[in-house]
Parts: C-alpha cells; sequence; structure tokens
DNA sequence: TGAAGTATGTGCGGTGTCGTACAGAGAATT
DNA sequence: AATTCTCTGTACGACACCGCACATACTTCA
C-alpha cells in the first residue's frame, strides 16, 4: 500500500506520470524520520534522495564557529538531494529533520541512472547551476553572521576572481547596494582597508595591492564557495591573482 | 574569429565537447555589456542567456522598499539565465551589469530546445529546483533587510505550508538556531506574537491561531516565496489553512 | 517526593549598523 | 574660471541585536 499510494503524498513525485512511477516506485523505501536526524552531512556524498511526505527538513550551513543559518526549508513538496542530479553528489549544507514525520527515499545511484542517458550540456549547467546556489547559500549565511568590513573583503575577491587585472571600476555607492548596506558603511570599511595598505581607491576606482591580506580579512564564505566551484567546475579554475 | 574563438573565452562554454559547440555556436551573437545594463528584470521572461566573457553580472533582489541585495555574482565562469533551462523562464531577481565588458547570448529558445528531448522527470526537477534556489535567495535578502519579528513570521508560514494543522512542534531555542538568531530574540519576538493573540504557544508547541494576521505581519519574503513556487510548481499548491 | 533537566522570561551593558546631516575634494560642464 | 555634479569623509543619536547572567516554571525520572 505504502508503495502505490504512499510516494504519491510527495507531490513531487504525484506530478511524474506513470511511466516514470513505474520505473521509480519499486525501488523507494519508506522511511521514518524523527527529528533532529540528520540525511547528510556538509561534504557527504549523498546515498540518497528523500522524498518528505509529512515531514519537514532544513538545509543549514553550520559555520566554523559552530554558529549556524537556515538556508531553505524542505517538505511534501520538494525533495532532498538536488545535489545528486546537479551532479555534485554533495553540498556545503547539512540537511536536518526539523518536524519528524514520514519520507520515502531513493539510492542515489539509481537516481543518477536516470539522467545518464541525458547530454553534457545538461550536465556542464547542472553542475554550474550547482556552484551558483552554493554562492546564493552562503550569501544568505554571510548576511546574516558577518561584518561589513569582512562582507566587502568577500565581495572584493569574488569580483577578483572574474577580472584580469587587480583594479575594480566600482563606487562605494554600487557596493553598497549589492551588499545591501548604507553607502557610509562601506566608506569605513573601505578606509579601514585602505589603512591596512590592503587596497588603494579612489573615486571609482579600487586596486587591490595584497590579495593574501585581503582573503585573511574575508570571512569564511569567499573560501567556500570558492572552493566549491573549484570542485564543481574543474574546467574553470580561476587562478589566484597577485 | 569571434563566433570560433571568442565564446571559448567563456569556461562553461569551453568546457562542452565540440559536437555541442558546432550546433550551439552558429547561434551565439558577440555583445557589449555596459555598467549597468539590465539584462532582465524581476518577472521579465527571459529572452536571451548570457556567457560572459570579460564581465561581471549581479543578480539581485530589489525589494518593495527599493533596498537591495546582491544575491550572488556571475563572470566567465558561468550563464545569467538559469531560469531558462529550469523551466521556470523567469526569476524574482534583477540582472544588471556590474562590470563592463563582452559576453555572448544565445536566444532563449535556441536553448530551450537542447533540453525538450528531456524527460518529464528531469523537467519536474528543475522546477523544483528553481523554486528551491528562489527560497535560498530570499532568505539572503531576508538575513540582510528584515527584524526578527518579521523573519519569525515567515519562518512561521513556511513550515505551516508544509504541515497538515496548525501546530509546530518546535522549541524557541531550535528556531534560533534555523534563523541564526539568539534564543532569546526568538522569545521576545515570539512573546509579542502571543500577546497579539496571533500565536499560543508552550513549552515546545506553536499553535498559530490567526495565520492572516501572520502573514501581514511577516515581510515581503513569505509572499515572495509562495508565489513563486505557485508558480513553478502548479502540481503541489499547499493551500491556505486557518 | 525530591532532584535533575528542559523550556521560557527578563534584565543590562556593549556594539554594529542605521538614518540623517553636512563638509570637502575631484571631475565634468559651461 | 566658475558652476555643478559626483564621490568620499565624518559625526551623532537611535535602535536592534548580541552576550551573558540568572530567575522561573514545567517535565521527567530516580
Amino acid at each position: 500500500m505504502h508503495h502505490l499510494k504512499g510516494p504519491q503524498q510527495n507531490h513531487l513525485l504525484a506530478a511524474l506520470p506513470v511511466d516514470v512511477n513505474e520505473r521509480l516506485y519499486p525501488h523507494m523505501e519508506f522511511v521514518e524520520l524523527p527529528l533532529g536526524k540528520v540525511l547528510y552531512e556538509s561534504g557527504d556524498t549523498l546515498r540518497y534522495v528523500y522524498f518528505p511526505t509529512n515531514s519537514i527538513v532544513s538545509l543549514l550551513y553550520v559555520m566554523e564557529s559552530g554558529a549556524s543559518a537556515e538556508i531553505s526549508v524542505v517538505g511534501k513538496e520538494g525533495l532532498i538531494g538536488v545535489a545528486l542530479f546537479m551532479g555534485g553528489d554533495s553540498t556545503t549544507s547539512r540537511a536536518i529533520v526539523q518536524s519528524a514525520g514520514q519520507a520515502y527515499r531513493l539510492l542515489a545511484q539509481r537516481m543518477k541512472d536516470e539522467f545518464n542517458r541525458h547530454g553534457v550540456l545538461l550536465h556542464t549547467l547542472l553542475r554550474y547551476t550547482q556552484a551558483l546556489i552554493t554562492q546564493m547559500a552562503q550569501t544568505a549565511v554571510c548576511n546574516r553572521h558577518h561584518s561589513i568590513d569582512q562582507q566587502l573583503c568577500r565581495w572584493l575577491l569574488l569580483s577578483l576572481d572574474r577580472l584580469e587585472g587587480n583594479e575594480l571600476v566600482m563606487t562605494q555607492e554600487l557596493i553598497a547596494n549589492m551588499l545591501g548596506v548604507r553607502r557610509e558603511g562601506v566608506t569605513d570599511a573601505a578606509g579601514r582597508l585602505q589603512r591596512l595598505g590592503v587596497i588603494e581607491y579612489h573615486r571609482g576606482h579600487i586596486q587591490v595591492l595584497n590579495r593574501a591580506k585581503l582573503e585573511s580579512l574575508s570571512c569564511e564564505c569567499y573560501a567556500v564557495v570558492r572552493k566549491e566551484s573549484d570542485r564543481l567546475l574543474p574546467w574553470a579554475k580561476n587562478t589566484a591573482k597577485v
């Protein structure tokens, strides 16, 4: 009974046509998810994808300090383990049961088999998408926990990785819009970085003089995003500059 | 010359095999991206996917108040317009050029053609992934701009949408971990909601008494996520309760 | 019944960011 | 050369949230 009607309680599974259902359902396993259970840890290779029915799972990022921030919530509308079909096999977040209940799960390999017939373009784009998702998640974490000074460092580094030289053409006003803070806050932070000899700026032009120092002043968020991008997009390793 | 070597400056395109290149490159268009140019607005149907070479594009969410927060940055490692192959055709964010430069673009329909041979499972999962991405992006925005009170409302609503009744089994300590704030902050906020008659709680059990009021006290983030989920996952419309 | 553990309430000083206002200095325009 | 505009620097009170300490009340279990 579970194997026919049960999985349909998950809206995602219910939306699939019968032929897909017939391929997948025989391999689905019914599981109880107790409160607090960790489905996967940051960095773990995913062993299953989970389709919740009446349970809720949180995706959260745990910082080096131990502080954490929820990135998103998943219930019967979705699944846990997008990294699997994205092609990354793991994420930088932890999945933890927020509300006890039931779910169905599918072995990782089964899921991957469904995708492996598809083309290279698909897989390439999906891997990139996962890198993008990591960046978004880390932005959320950073907004919650880090100072403007740290966020400015992160932001400068992310931009630098995408440019040729060491100069950014960007006013403090615009940076403030990006970070979602006051322009004056950026002025303060940038002033401090300049006094430390890390950057030098003048009316919309920012030169990075000491990239190593900039990295050390940044929060962990830059390194997390960078490392994950290098992992997921090995063909695009942005060589560090200076 | 541009049509053969140029696009390869984008790492994503460079990573694709020759047969895909041969299909795509003839349709690629070289474009200049001046600083501040808006590639698409929130809600716009995407007309192109952009592959930056030496330009940088920011994805940012603009709030009703006009305040904004950058969700992520895209350069030559990626592309602008993941919503297109995700199946959503539009996003809740704006894409704006952060650093002037060049890019190659491809008509939306060309991109979709590449994917339309693939199965329903794929499309379903990708649409869900886009909904998840929206939630992450909104979490980032919310962390930047809204009070604990507002965030608690958003969080309660997101959880409620995934449960049957009106009761949440959840301590304030755990909610604090999810939101990335102090437990005392949640106690204060929850106390205020209780005094307003919106919720009632007792040692790990939270009853929502007035959902409409809860929605009005929440920031726009809940509605944005909810609306976008309904749009992307029409099969999963979580009927509002109470 | 008593003790230990868990969940919530409250107070207080510290600090990071905000909102606002205004000043100065370089660039662009006339 | 004078004016206007843009970008950056500085100051100050307000406030939200933090870290910490401790009190209270309910629950569990010996």
